[in-house]
DNA sequence: TTTTGAGTTGTTCGA
DNA sequence: GTCGAACAACTCAAA
């Protein structure tokens, strides 16, 4: 039986691996991962350094067998075929618009098969259909229709004859970015495990109310996990279907967002840096500057979306409830382009995955999926006091505001020590941008 | 075929 | 303090 290359790259794990059991229908698999320039280097510190632990825990869990290269896939892929006489190529499938062209550019220069099975998501991209064969563009009826499609059983242990290929050159893992004092959690496919394990024995339960309080442990912290594909979705379906309650009902959905957004980007790749909305493109916007500038760091002067930034920055991860907030003060309160608080992101965040943050991102500008009621501007002191009543979360990633006690902690501006650690007043009027930007809106036409 | 109701995550105003 | 209406308008599916 001739020997096979399984070419990783969101899907760094064992189990539950549908392209690893193809792969190991041949003789042995060479394990490759490719660091494509063209991906490593708009990636962020997080995601680097989170991508180069993951495949260091992959190649511990591979015995050292797996095998690491650098430069165009295209040329890589043809070397590795070449050296081994593989007799053909495993992947999982990718949806993204560079990843897609990618593969076809591989798939044209290679003299053995490309083989795609399976994907990142429990339902790929472009299955779920209205009855007239045309995509959903709203969450609700497609989520319906994912429901109803279903989503295939887990694929199981990696094979038990499966025998990785040694002694392929390899030039070892890229160096690790320093993250200067930011702090990433245990990464790799146990950790992951170990995660949904701990998140569905705790948090699940309630995580239909809980997952909305930042201060509070209530979500399950996985999309990093999936991101990189140290578990699927298909796993945790699985193991949700054991569990009846409202929380698990909620968490279902979530999984299904990732499916929905990953489907529109698939169908309209532009959705990445474009707007979904095309008229959105002629709303007048800001130049962003110094108030830009003053998001980034976290000293906007409203605590909440300070916070938020601030925890951005100390563990390339934020809250979701808290990302929505920040980006509609960036969006509603700035006027700013959503496509600049979504390049930050992506260059900030751990889990930065295009078609989620992206979307994400146009949903709160009002361009993106769903009804999107352009006066849907958040109030950041209202989504403060609302969702952390006690001013637990802002008082932990802003120190400048630990010694106001509770909620007031929302409020610097209504204590007399509000600033009396140096905390900034706030950048804008937030009343009166929120009537700018329904002007703004006002006079779009339509 | 047309109508109708509902749609992840909101805020403000006035009764 | 609570509550409903208004903000204005697109998609989808059921009636």
């Amino acid at each position: 039986m001739p020997d096979t290359v399984l070419w990783l790259r969101r899907d760094l794990r064992l189990a539950d691996h549908p392209a690893l059991q193809a792969a190991a229908q041949g003789g042995r698999v060479v394990p490759l991962f490719v660091v494509d320039p063209r991906l490593w280097q708009p990636a962020g510190d997080p995601r680097r350094a989170w991508l180069v632990r993951s495949l260091r825990d992959l190649d511990e869990r591979m015995d050292g067998a797996l095998v690491i290269r650098s430069g165009d896939p295209v040329q890589v892929l043809a070397g590795i075929v070449r050296e081994t006489g593989a007799a053909s190529v495993h992947v999982t499938a990718d949806a993204g618009p560079y990843g897609r062209e990618r593969d076809v550019a591989v798939e044209h220069a290679l003299d053995v098969p490309l083989v795609r099975t399976g994907t990142p998501y429990a339902v790929g991209p472009g299955t779920i259909t209205k009855s007239d064969g045309a995509p959903y563009q709203v969450f609700t009826p497609f989520f319906r229709a994912w429901r109803d499609h279903g989503w295939p059983r887990p694929a199981g242990p990696p094979p038990s004859g499966l025998r990785w290929r040694r002694g392929v050159d390899s030039t070892g893992l890229p160096p690790e970015p320093d993250l200067a004092g930011l702090r990433l959690p245990d990464v790799g496919e146990d950790a992951a495990l170990e995660r949904w394990r701990a998140f569905r024995e705790t948090a699940l339960p309630t995580y239909d109310t809980d997952r909305n309080l930042p201060a509070r442990n209530g979500t399950s912290r996985l999309s990093a996990h999936l991101k990189y594909g140290e578990i699927h979705p298909r796993t945790l379906l699985a193991d949700l279907a054991r569990h009846r309650s409202k929380g698990a009902d909620v968490f279902r959905s979530e999984l299904a967002w990732r499916d929905f957004y990953a489907d529109v980007l698939w169908r309209e790749p532009r959705s990445a840096r474009e707007y979904l909305r095309p008229q959105y493109r002629r709303l007048a916007y800001e130049e962003p500057g110094p108030l830009f500038q003053a998001w980034c760091e976290g000293r906007t002067g409203f605590p909440f979306v300070d916070a938020g930034m601030r925890q951005l920055r100390a563990e390339g991860w934020v809250h979701n409830r808290v990302r929505m907030v920040v980006a509609s003060f960036l969006v509603k309160d700035l006027h700013v382009e959503w496509q600049h608080g979504a390049r930050y992101f992506l260059r900030w965040l751990r889990d930065g995955d295009l078609a989620s943050n992206n979307h994400g991102w146009q949903w709160v500008a009002g361009s993106g999926t769903d009804a999107a009621p352009f006066f849907r501007v958040f109030n950041p002191v209202t989504q403060g006091t609302k969702f952390d009543p006690d001013g637990e979360y802002v008082r932990r990633y802003v120190p400048e505001l630990g010694h106001l006690p509770g909620g007031s902690a929302h409020e610097p501006w209504a204590a007399p020590d509000g600033y009396a650690h140096g905390y900034p007043a706030r950048i804008v009027d937030h009343a009166a941008e929120r009537r700018s930007a329904l002007e703004r809106f006002a006079r779009l036409p339509s």
